[in-house]
DNA sequence: AAAATATATGGAACCGGTTCCTTTACAAGT
DNA sequence: ACTTGTAAAGGAACCGGTTCCATATATTTT
């Protein structure tokens, strides 16, 4: 693999030359011509490590998801990855499968490798955490959870969750489970579900039935299977839009009906809720925009200018086809 | 941020030594047990490119892939990130929504942040791809697409085609609509087609018809909600499972049911088939089983070994509810 | 106790770029 | 003709690590 040396010795000039040649310095056009043909003949690319090693910084972006087969995931993927692309920057992605563990070492790989900023599609903020990110002086972007010790972006999880909760009591039902998940997820399990319940419980003559089940498909489609009929709700409101998939995949195995039997709503507002029939009633969490927002963030903060720490995104109640009134 | 250098000065001993110690060379334990604490109380990180520009190799493999938004892709991915993470190695994802120009580009890029090796779910493989890839001195791994000039795992499409074609005559069908794609994709437009149709075709008392038709899902959905009507088959044989949810979608919206008016397959064994009622007949392409081979094969490659140009992998058929007998 | 070997450490070169500082050469200004 | 200014190019230092080689000290062998 040719270098610079290389070049600049069978061009028969100084290697700095060659630096200015590639980063527009004042070149003859002469030496130009002639460093051009040397480049196109052995076909030199330049060594990124070397350039990032003086110049301090590179144009990745890491982005540390929490799992790698959730819609919600890709879809923020797409819409970070369209933006970024605008600008030059080259995504870095890891998977973490959850485990905090992981997380904390991607954290620390990332600034090994010099990444320009992180993007955290977090689930849970630890202590730990907060030491590595205040003592990184990599700035990160959390998506999706509250924190107070860096920028992040947040959903208002709670007006998400009445919103939702105000659908099922607006079309009568009144037998409504509630399928959430674990509270380590504090924006999905804990505050998500504070909004529905906050509006649910209000109602007093309510039959309200609250299970947690997992974020994986097969593994509450299977929960479900045992579960479903000893409660037989109305109303399934799920916690996101993958569980909805499962109770409704789970209703139909049992032998109802959806939306006639028994209406089914999601949040996230998945592309996939719009490929099952009926589609599935959603709250649409704006995954979209997020990417756009967030390279807009990142380039604010890396061009030192000051921002907000915290964006508050607000979803919308898209009603389809697996809610009726009763 | 502090440097191998500053650890050393704190440390009062030299560089070298430091570098030892994060190495693994001879080192007395005293010395040892400065070092570590210096690098405790500065947080030292140290700097991959650095690293990596002596050294010469990184830990990154970069995958190239032609879209986001493609339930294949994720599949891949993740079987691949699963199995890459095992052995240490860093995924370096990048999307080029399936734009030539970009795919080159890309693997400049990669070969620039001296990726150790790069893998490719190709839709296309030009000329331009050839030379690149033979000048470069990074291996290249095709996934997808059979290419002579470099390793390559490939499905055996005809023969995917044929299964599917034999399982919707072996049901009696006769009036069999084909849902390709554009023959540009060499391995789902023209072979994957070709095995359906050499099958179809030595059936002379078929009405069969073939139609293009799209990627992308609602591109689909809305070309087929006007052309269905004009040609009502029993069967619709389609190229992807993306084209056949979409094609399920058309059809239930033309008042139609599945499978008691029409039989729908895929071809992929994407998991969001078993997600919707019926689930979708598909032919399982061995994703899962991709992300190791893929990580087999490279490690291999990585370390000089001969091995195997060509890997072919066999997908199976999965009868499931979308198809019935006539 | 002397010689041979192993361990611990420092110094310097190197990886492949960028950048600062000089020097050279030539054109323009007075 | 002499100063001044500017474009073009070279030289060297530097970025933050690794590694080779030389040297000093400690340990083992005979």
């Amino acid at each position: 693999m040719a270098t610079i040396n290389d070049i600049a010795r069978l061009a028969g000039v100084a290697k700095s030359t060659v630096s200015r040649y590639l980063n527009g310095g004042s070149v003859s056009q002469a030496t130009k011509e002639i460093i051009e043909k040397v480049m196109k003949d052995t076909g030199y690319i330049p060594n990124t490590f070397a350039q990032s090693l003086k110049v301090k910084k590179s144009n990745l972006i890491g982005i540390i998801i929490p799992r790698l087969n959730s819609y919600a995931t890709y879809e923020i993927l797409e819409s970070i990855d369209r933006s970024l692309k605008k600008h030059h920057y080259q995504l870095l992605i890891t998977n973490t499968d959850q485990n905090i563990e992981r997380e904390i070492e991607q954290i620390l790989a990332f600034s090994k490798q010099k990444v320009a900023a992180i993007i955290l599609l977090a689930t849970t903020l630890t202590n730990r955490h907060q030491q590595l990110i205040e003592a990184l002086d990599i700035p990160v972007l959390v998506i999706g959870q509250r924190c107070d010790f860096t920028y992040n972006f947040i959903y208002n999880e709670i007006s998400a969750g009445k919103m939702m909760a105000e659908h099922a009591l607006s079309l009568n039902h009144r037998q409504i489970l509630y399928l959430g998940v674990n509270e380590h997820d504090v924006a999905v399990g804990k505050l998500r579900k504070q909004g529905v319940l906050d509006v649910l419980k209000a109602n007093s003559q309510l039959m309200l039935k609250v299970k947690e089940v997992d974020f994986n498909y097969e593994i509450t489609y299977q929960m479900l299977l045992e579960y479903l009929p000893t409660v037989s709700p109305s109303y399934i409101l799920c916690a996101t839009d993958n569980i909805a998939l499962a109770a409704y995949k789970a209703t139909l195995a049992l032998g109802k009906r959806v939306p006639d039997d028994v209406s089914i709503s999601g949040f996230g507002g998945y592309s996939i809720t719009n490929l099952v029939t009926p589609a599935i009633t959603t709250v649409r969490y704006p995954y979209k925009e997020v990417g756009d927002l967030a390279v807009l963030q990142l380039q604010h903060i890396l061009n030192g200018e000051e921002v907000e720490r915290q964006s508050i995104l607000i979803p919308v109640l898209e009603v389809k086809q697996s809610t009726r009134k009763i």
